[in-house]
DNA sequence: ATTTATTTTTAGATTAGCCTAAATTTGTTA
DNA sequence: TAACAAATTTAGGCTAATCTAAAAATAAAT
């Protein structure tokens, strides 16, 4: 397995982000908005990728990842969450600060490095976004989580990951003390603005707008009443 | 201060190590061997480090670190050796395995991750190989210690650091004992081929060549009798 | 002091990764 | 289905970092 530049790898992570889930092939235009550079670039760099046999690609017909390039890919995620884990965990950084940092420790080539630090860390399954850390083989923990607008009335459960990874919202969820692990039961639901009011940690009532319940991954626990 | 590439960092070190102690100026050859590159390549990266006033280069006069140059590299050998200490201290590398990889890790730019890391490391002032490692001021801890090949019959001290970094020597030191801060007293100097017998940790003797002898630093202690 | 050897620089090319502008293909809509 | 819009690719060019080969300058040696 060649060595592929941070480049290369960015475009490999950013195929595999954009084909996540579904079974469509990625667009250049999708990729080109991922990676920031124009789509004649991506063209470009997509014929280098397949020629090294990491993604599959047909003239206008966008890309896939082949085995080889998702494998690449997944163990870049890998790394990326063992890193953030290690800098909130051991540096004390902050969840909404590590993600630039860890874009570049991704990177980082050895053959070791990574499980050391797995090792280190204590076998981590989940980044400090509630995000699965796939294993050396490069399979993901699965959690059945849903949205905290998918919760009807009465429902509890625990904060266990974030749809938005921007700073602006988990700068504001740090604010109003949602973090990963909190207690929260849907008191009630308001159909005029989709806004829901809930009780965090047992102890305190609050609002919360649609556009957090749509970004907020909740683990449902059985009601206990 | 803009941001350079990983490339010219390289250099920056390159030219620091050569003229480390020295007040001549780095040639092109030194600098071409240290970053394994052709004379031409320096020449034409030399010229843009000079634009970018990083060095003073004066055709065919060699070149020089401007304060500029000095700082970040001073910068870079501190974020160097701190990863060294991170890698050996928290991940269990053994100290000839650390090099490469702190390689890659001293170009990771964050304004806060060194600090944070040196924090965590508990401000170390020397790294695995015993080597000083600059504060945040670029400030280098000296040592006085002097090369066991200087010390003479009956004197006593302890394996501060090695001169030879390579792999071969550091793993050729661990089968022998010799890690930092074991405790040695010369015994007889043997005038034939310039070996040494040793008293190590007050327990063991041995036979040391005169490569070794060259390549070991020893902090002096004074001698108990 | 000439010749020879070494070091350094210049010249000309290459590759990766990017760009803009123009051409082409595909999709949508009247 | 013809026309327009959007997505994609092609063409041509740029910069950083490298190379080799040749020229020029400096140093060493006869």
């Amino acid at each position: 397995m060649q060595d592929l530049s941070q480049t290369e790898e960015n475009y490999l992570k950013a195929i595999f982000k954009i084909s996540e889930g579904t079974p469509t092939p990625a667009s250049t235009n999708a990729i080109s908005a991922e990676v920031s550079t124009s789509a004649a670039s991506v063209t470009d760099m997509v014929i280098r990728l397949s020629k090294k046999e990491l993604v599959d690609y047909k003239k206008r017909k966008g890309v896939r990842l082949t085995s080889k390039g998702l494998q690449i890919a997944t163990h870049l995620i890998r790394k990326h969450r063992l890193w953030e884990v290690f800098l909130v965990e051991k540096l004390s950084f902050s969840w909404d600060e590590v993600h630039d940092i860890a874009e570049q420790l991704e990177h980082i080539k050895s053959p070791d490095l990574v499980e050391r630090l797995d090792t280190y860390l204590g076998h981590p399954r989940f980044d400090p976004h509630g995000d699965p850390i796939p294993d050396a083989d490069g399979k993901f923990a699965f959690r059945k989580q849903v949205l905290l607008a998918e919760l009807t009335r009465g429902e509890q459960g625990i904060v266990v990951g974030v749809q938005d990874h921007s700073t602006a919202f988990l700068q504001y969820l740090d604010q109003l003390q949602l973090i990963l692990g909190a207690q929260i039961e849907l008191l009630e639901r308001f159909v005029y603005d989709e806004s829901v009011k809930i009780m965090l940690n047992n102890s305190r009532e609050m609002i919360l707008s649609k556009k957090v319940c749509q970004n907020l991954f909740i683990q449902k626990q059985p009601s206990l009443k």
